[in-house]
Formats: C-alpha cells, structure tokens, sequence
DNA sequence: GAGTGGTCTAGACCACCCC
DNA sequence: GGGTGGTCTAGACCACTCT
C-alpha cells in the first residue's frame, strides 16, 4: 500500500469501479517522482546507503514505491543533476562522495589564467587549528547562537610552488568534536573528503560571495606579497543532506596567474 | 523518410522482415533526442523561431522528425535546461529572450551582502562608444585576427545611487556596425537585449574569470574612490548559438556592500 | 548470460491557458 | 472545448559491466 499520491489513478485496466479515485491533487500538487526523490534523500539522511554505495537499482527502487520504472528514473535523474547521486551505466547509481579523485575538488574554482581551464591541484600547509567562539557573522551563517564554540582552521594553499590563497575554516566544534591538526593532516586529501569518513557528513552545495579586499598584516605574511595588495576574497557556505549550513570558509586568494573561473547560463 | 538513426529499429510490430535493421550504431553513437536537440539548434540558428516567438509544439515536432513525442520532450528538456528554450504550461515552447523583464540581467551576478540575494537593478552611464582595433587578448578571445576592427563601449552601472561598476564592451565592428551611443541609450534596456533586437543575435552563455586588481586613476574617477582601491575585475566572454564568441567585457567592480555571488553544486 | 542503466515508443490522463 | 505542456505507465530493446 502506498503512500504515495499520485496525478493519476491507475485504473488503466479499466472497469475497476471499486478503487477509490485518489485524485485529491488538492491545493498543493506534488508529482510522484518529486516525493520518491525526498524519499531517496530521507534514506540518504538516515545514512541507509553511504557515500561511495550504490543503491538500490531503479527496479527494485520502483517495486519497493510501487511506481514505475521511469518515475524512479526522473527521481534519480533529478539527485544526479544535483550531484548528490551518481549514475554508472551497467554498474549501477551510487552516492556521490568527495573522496574520489575527480570530486576531490569539486568546490574549487581558482584555475590558472594559461592553460585551457586545467584545474592545478594545490599543496596545503596548516598554519593552526583553533577551538573559540562563533562571531555573529559565523553564527547566523551556521546557524548557531552567538559565541557557540567553533573550530578553526586556518591553511595555506600552494599552487606551484606559490602560496595562492590563505584560508580559514570554521566549523561547529558540538558537530565535528575532537578537529586536531594531526587528524586532518593524517587524512591526507580535501578537507571535505576528511569530514565525510571522519563525521559521516557530505557536503553537497555552497553558497560564495566575492569581493576584493587589500591584505592585511597577516595575508602578506603568509602570502609573501606587501601589505595593501589586492586580494580576492571568497566567503563560502557549505551545506549537507537538508539544506544544513555546516562550514563557514573564508578563502583570501593572491590572483596573480590565478583567477576564480565561472560558468553563467 | 526520416534521416536520424535510432538505437532500436522500429520493428515494434513483430514480423516486419522486409525492413533493413539500420541499427548500425557504430562506433560513435548518438541518441535519437541528441540528433534532435542538434536540428533544433540548427533551426534557431537558421531564425526559423526568433527570440520570444513559440517554436511548433510536441506534437508537431514528432510529426516532423518521424519520432514520438518522449523524444522530442528530451530534447527540448535539455535545451530548457541551457536556457536556450522556456516552456509555459498550457501556452507552448518558447524561444528565451534577454528582453523579457525576468531575463533583462541574467548575467549580472552582483547583488547587495544584506537583503536576501535580491538582486538591485542598476541605471546605467554611458561614457562613450569609440572604434578602434582588437588587442591581441580581445582577439583571441574572439577569434578574430589581431588588429581587426572593433568597437568599445564604456559605461558605469549604478546601484542605490552609488556608481559600482565601471564596464569596458568590446564587440566585433563586422558583426555589430553602426553602434552609437544613441542607439544603445534609445533602447532602454539591457546590452543583449539591444543585440537580440538590433542584430538578431543572442547570448547563450558566457565565461567568467575573476581576480581583484587596484583601482588605477580612470577606475578610481567613475567610481569616486581613491586610486589604488581593490576592485573586483570581472572579464566575461558571452557566446551565441554554436558556442560563438561574439562579446568580450571587462567589469571592475567596487565591493563595499555587494558581492559577487555564486552557486556551487 | 545476467544485471544495470539508457533509449524509445504508445497511450492514458492531468494541469494549465485561452477562446 | 480544444490545445499545450506535464505526469505516469508498461513494455521492448540497446549498451555497458562483470562474471
């Protein structure tokens, strides 16, 4: 028995008088393959399959929602399109995860001006990790009261040799406790491949906001250049499963043979 | 007789042994929707449809290309999902246009930190409109040979009555002759729109790349801020049907309360 | 060969828009 | 009421992957 509304009834075999004509649609319609894909995302919440997995196939998925076959397809169609899920002809569909070499970093934009959009992998060096207090920026970004206790990360990136963007992390200490600099260097790969077999949390959208900012003491410090050199500064927040803001990031990036690439349609 | 190749033939009819199986398939293979997206495309590029008319519906379009209207809907979905197309419900297809009012700034990316991601619709200073020749990275990026005629339009873009971008056009004199500054002004609405109406050709698509620069003297008087100010240089390169590049744009933006926003996913 | 995703079809019906 | 896009189904077959 499903619970599941559908457009229509299935009285395709007709003269099925005795079915009842579930067609409310009432004010609000949502189409079936909308509600299997919360279904979907519900059971990725719970971590029923985890990243990495694979789930169900689309026939056993349709039998267990009493649906056709193309209506789960437009469901897993739509977490594809978002990322959240992966399809391998012949293998299967499974969840997206940072680890993989190809998403390991999927959020950076920075690419090399020469060079035909080749992303450049970046060393990383840690400066230090910190446990404080949210700000009221970092708070209302995160979700979190005024002067919760927070981790921050702070690191620099190095393309070819050149240290390109310094950056600091923040994340909430009660979700992601004991963060040390030797566990994340230990992890080896992005931070978010770190936090997904570290926490079980998958991050799988941002939010940025660039701006240009001039270096301060520190910036110039760690990114070798004079103090007032103009800095592209991105403020990124990182949301999971639901919408849950879970990173505040604030990356200041020395644009020189770099630059933040982007794609409008 | 339809000139597409389908991955199944259509010996749905059982014993129709007197059609060829043309399921050569071969080594490069391609759907059915994907050959149609490809005609579709042909066709606005050819100004079958102009920008904001209706193409012919579904159905019509099955009848035309010998194929059932599933494939058809996949292939509009897809240029849907470019922008290239807009379905209405109930009215038809509809050919996208930068002169619609939703549309009018579609690239602009800029938007106020507070308030919510909506987006403030900026007046608009012309400077001047001057021709001259391309420079070798506006060349390239163009494709036109070095030194080839060009014409440059400058203006700044105005939010809440603080001037906040000063913006450089350039566009190929052979595609777009007789720009003045006259008929731009006349217009009244945004650069592609005055294309779309004026020349009949469209933006699909751009490129962006940013990186934060000093205000040299000319940035620093448009935009009333002391030389030597971080500024936001945002360089774009927009494309038309065929992924033609046909307008290189170079932005500097002052970031004192807006940003550059981004999704990632 | 069995199983998975991917393509294509034909047909029924719903929701929306306009006459 | 008739047209358009939107949903849903059932079934056939293709392409890919692994065993």
């Amino acid at each position: 028995m499903s619970v599941l509304t559908s457009m229509q009834n299935q009285s395709v075999a007709a003269g099925n008088d005795a079915l009842m004509p579930i067609t409310v649609s009432g004010p609000s319609f949502r189409p079936l393959y909308d509600q299997i894909k919360i279904l979907l995302t519900q059971s990725l919440i719970a971590g029923e399959w985890k990243p990495g997995e694979a789930i169900p196939s689309e026939m056993e998925l349709a039998a267990r929602y009493q649906v056709s076959q193309g209506t789960v397809r437009k469901a897993i169609d739509a977490l594809a399109s978002e990322n959240i899920l992966i399809r391998r002809q012949g293998k299967g569909t499974f969840v997206a995860t940072h680890t993989e070499p190809t998403h390991q970093y999927r959020f950076l934009r920075i690419i090399p001006d020469k060079g035909n959009k080749d992303k450049v992998h970046p060393t990383t060096n840690f400066i230090d990790v910190k446990r404080g207090k949210a700000s009221t920026e970092v708070a209302s970004a995160l979700d979190l009261k005024p002067g919760a206790p927070v981790t921050a990360i702070r690191r620099v990136l190095v393309f070819a040799d050149t240290p390109t963007i310094l950056e600091e992390i923040v994340l909430s200490s009660a979700l992601f406790p004991n963060l040390t600099i030797e566990r994340i260097r230990e992890s080896r790969g992005s931070i978010y491949s770190f936090l997904e077999t570290g926490y079980g949390l998958r991050m799988i959208r941002a939010e940025e906001r660039l701006y240009a900012v001039a270096a301060d003491v520190t910036a110039a410090v760690h990114l070798m250049v004079a103090e007032g050199t103009p800095l592209l500064c991105v403020d990124r927040i990182a949301f999971t499963y639901g919408d849950k803001p879970v990173e505040w990031r604030r990356g200041r990036c020395l644009t020189d043979g770099y630059s933040y690439y982007n794609e409008l349609a």
